[in-house]
DNA sequence: TCAAAAATGAGAATGATTATCATTATTGCG
DNA sequence: CGCAATAATGATAATCATTCTCATTTTTGA
């Protein structure tokens, strides 16, 4: 599954937002198109600072409403600041290492058929507990070159 | 590897607080033996609730405590409430089922071949990027049963 | 062209978590 | 045993990322 284009992107977003009665904006456009090109996830602020024009609350309010409609994933891992990339469908599955100390992520892959076997084993404990799964995440913590 | 008991528990702690110059006052001991009593992590208000004598402000003074000396863990997932459990080692290795909704977490394991294989995967992508792992953890995220 | 609906942005409010600090408990040493 | 010195406690205040409010602006569709 090869990465999208913007084009793409930006059609499929529409199109989530679209159904969940909401419009495509240009700040959400711009949200995306900064996601799109940043190879890592990003805090609010880091955002925010990318682009003058962006208002604080605003990149708030819409990366929430581009996470309701499923084309942004929040990323949470401590009590500091939460951070934001593309959801899955929009960019190609992945998985993070994460720094524990300064909160820097990194994306890394598993081999395919990895993947499979854990999301058969996942699925199959969900059903037992009778979780519907939507996504998961495999996050290895740990502490990066900068902070060790 | 199977559960330790207790006193097995205490003992870990204990060892685990001194080697940062803490004591395993009574206070904590508590938290240790409601943490392993629960049969899923818990917020820091259930874990003041389920005791008259525990202070909410030494609740979380002492879960990070327990989690800087490596016997808590703490999880996650949205900007509502932190999560704590016995950290491994303490209990035996496991992923969560998290409810995107309300918050509740269900425990399960994966085969251990899987285990290993995800463990291999990670760390081989670790060292390249030059991160040191501690630890990973793997997630389903979804609904529960209540929510859906 | 116009009204209805949605989005914006500045600032106020929220609320989980952390810091403060006077008081209390514990430790180890003589 | 006492008795400093050191750590822990708990009530309360402070912090700060995030959310809410609301007046204004933009967009939409008829």
């Amino acid at each position: 599954m090869a990465s999208l284009s913007k084009a793409d992107v930006d059609e499929q977003v529409a199109s989530l937002l679209r159904e969940k009665g909401h419009r495509y904006s240009n700040t959400r456009r711009m949200l995306v198109r900064v996601l799109l090109t940043a190879e890592k996830p990003l805090t609010n602020n880091q955002i925010v600072e990318s682009h003058d024009s962006l208002a604080q609350s605003s990149v708030y309010r819409n990366l929430n409403v581009l996470e309701e409609g499923g084309a942004v994933t929040r990323i949470v891992t401590n009590n500091e600041f939460s951070r934001y990339e593309l959801a899955d469908g929009l960019t190609e599955h992945h998985h993070h290492i994460i720094c524990t100390s300064c909160g820097d992520i990194t994306d890394f892959s598993l081999p395919s058929k990895l993947e499979k076997s854990l999301n058969q084993s996942l699925r199959s404990a969900a059903s037992k507990v009778r979780f519907t799964i939507d996504q998961h995440r495999f996050d290895g913590l740990g502490t990066c070159v900068a902070c060790q």
